[in-house]
RNA sequence: GGAGAGGUGGCCGAGUCUGGUUGAAGGCGCUUCCCUGCUAAGGAAGUAACGGGGUAACCCCCCGUUCGAGGGUUCGAAUCCCUCCCUCUCCGCCA
């Protein structure tokens, strides 16, 4: 949730947040709506002080003056209920606007929607398409089995098979041991969260159409294990030197994919369950822009590790999900459609989420709010679409990225025999 | 799923039956000071968070909220009532 106070105070962050396509009348009706709240609330909190101090009274009042006195306070308290009844009321449409109001947009993004980024770097080569798609390469070794898939589960699920789950448990362990000499645990997370972890991590509302919702038992799937990895510090107040603390999670991830009918029909590139090693960092608010270049360091070092061509963005204000200030994408080359596709992506929340999940850090001059980071360190399912491109040979065998090797025991992979 | 017990400040733990200066005894821990050749022991004081307001500003002052969460009863709720969440014990079931 943003911070109506910087709000009110400080016409950056109010522009931040008209960068990402708010409606400066909203925020208007916004700011009025607070201005309202907080008049109300000094004159609840004034009547309930009077009556605070008339109840005492009665306490220590003798059993004959009792009956006059309780007839005072009787009275504040009726006058009380009308102001704190119109005082309810008003907080609740304030907080009902609030809510849907995103984390304004950090000066350095550029302004625009989805086509607006600034690429920051370029890294290797654009490469030719290989003989095969990742789909038909997938399909060809026995790896993605997607007919069945569709039978029982529907589109966009897909069964994998093979060396490719072998590649698979390789990528989480080389990503695991990557993270864990940087610092992060690493983290089993429940996908299974309440509607108010995914109000407080900063995905509900705005993106509710995008969730597996359990309505029996009031429970969501989540989308990745950020979800969940932001609550692990609910509610704490963190020393400084502790921070920043940092856990690599890995889980499935679970999206509905609505809105995008058409979109990446073929292969494994857009499913609605896949599985990733993430990145979250709570971290002091004095350098969490420091470490968002870490969490993007360590996704480039992935990738060079994993020899693949990308380049790195910086994702326009319009297209940044509500929570995030400042975004990095890194999109890797995919040949057989010619172009860069988001493979990996970081964040820095500022304090969004933390200010909903009430997470601080003692400081001398009051406990300000942390500052909490994510960034993927491996999609995995995403990851093996481009592996099956690059490192599809032309006679049909497959070249396990060397990084890969001592985790998976494999080195090239033959095509199959038939 | 069935039966029972319980959730209080950084931690432990009273208070709940019998509602009233209880933001909450006591202890531990922590901070500062004193004592001590050093350490230990001992003595003194302090020690919650959040919100609103005052102030040029604050280490300052005022007010409000918070005893798992949300409602209710009452002039007044940690204490009484309802709903929900969580933890523990026993039984059942189970990877």
């Amino acid at each position: 949730m943003i911070d109506l106070r910087k709000l009110r105070e400080d016409e950056n962050y109010r522009t931040g947040i008209t960068h990402k396509g708010v409606d400066p009348e909203i925020l208007d009706e916004l700011l009025e709506l607070d201005a309202a709240c907080r008049a109300l609330q000094g004159e609840v909190e004034q009547l309930r002080s009077e009556q605070n101090r008339a109840s005492k009274d009665i306490g220590r009042a003798s059993p004959e003056e009792r009956e006059g006195k309780i007839n005072i306070a009787a009275t504040i308290k009726s006058k009380l209920q009308e102001v704190e009844a119109e005082y309810g009321r008003a907080s609740e449409s304030l907080s009902e606007i609030a809510i849907t109001i995103p984390n304004p947009a950090d000066p350095r993004c550029p302004t625009g929607g989805e086509d607006d980024y600034e690429v920051i770097e370029i890294v290797g080569e654009k490469t030719e398409p290989p003989p095969m798609d990742h789909a038909e390469y997938g399909e060809y070794m026995g790896w993605i089995e997607i007919e069945k898939a569709a039978e029982n589960m529907g589109s966009r699920f897909a069964y994998l098979m093979g060396e490719a789950v072998l590649i698979e448990f390789a990528l989480v362990q080389f990503t695991l041991s990557k993270l864990v000499s940087h610092g992060f645990t690493p983290v089993v997370p429940p996908v299974l969260v309440r509607e108010q972890m995914m109000l407080d991590a900063g995905f509900f509302p705005t993106d509710r159409q995008q969730v597996y919702e359990l309505a029996e038992d009031d429970l969501f799937l989540t989308g990745t294990s950020e979800v969940a990895l932001a609550g692990l510090h609910r509610g704490d107040l963190l020393d400084a030197e502790d921070l920043p603390i940092r856990f690599g999670g890995f889980s499935s991830c679970f999206r509905r994919e609505a809105g995008t009918y058409g979109k990446d029909t073929s292969g494994i590139f857009r499913v609605h369950q896949f599985d990733k090693v993430e990145m979250f960092s709570f971290c002091d608010p004095l350098n969490s822009w420091d470490e968002l270049e870490n969490l993007r360091n360590l996704e480039q070092e992935i990738l060079n590790e994993l020899e693949l061509p990308y380049r790195v963005i910086l994702v326009a204000a319009g297209d940044l999900g509500a929570p995030a200030a400042l975004k990095y994408d890194c999109e890797v080359w995919l040949p057989s459609e010619g172009r860069y596709r988001e493979l990996t992506s970081c964040s820095n929340y500022l304090d969004y989420s933390a200010r909903r999940m009430m997470t601080r850090v003692r400081g001398d001059d009051g406990n300000p709010l942390i500052h909490t980071l994510n960034g993927t360190a491996c999609a995995i399912g995403r990851t093996l679409v481009f592996l099956m491109e690059h490192c599809q040979q032309h006679d049909g065998s497959f070249k396990v990225p060397k990084v890969l090797q001592p985790f998976c025991g494999l080195d090239v992979i033959p095509p199959p025999t038939t």
